[in-house]
DNA sequence: ATAATGACGTGAT
DNA sequence: AATCACGCCATTA
């Protein structure tokens, strides 16, 4: 389940989409992943530390109000921008 | 049950 | 290096 495997990810460290995928036994549903978290934002579920290949960051639900994931991501100490 | 969508990934231009 | 196009999978309408 991609829910428990992003669970499981530790603090300062992110996994690409397609890594929980291949972890949940899905090498190729790296694109349903992100559906599943765009649909399903649990708050047990840190979804920030899911990123895109690459080190890219990719998407987020909160582009909106709060915290970006970069500004997560940044708390955390993986990104370590500026 | 079928069609459309999207927080992706890779390869080709 | 940046952009375009195609493929893939689970969820949702």
């Amino acid at each position: 389940m991609v829910e428990k495997i992003v669970r499981s990810i530790p603090s300062g460290s992110v996994m690409t989409y397609g890594e929980v995928a291949l972890r949940a036994g899905h090498p190729a549903a790296s694109r349903a992943v992100g559906n599943i978290m765009s649909r399903n934002n649990d708050e047990t579920v840190p979804c920030h530390r899911v990123i895109r290949a690459g080190g890219k960051v990719g998407g987020y639900n909160g582009i909106r109000g709060g915290k970006s994931k970069i500004e997560l991501l940044r708390e955390e100490g993986y990104l370590l921008w500026i």
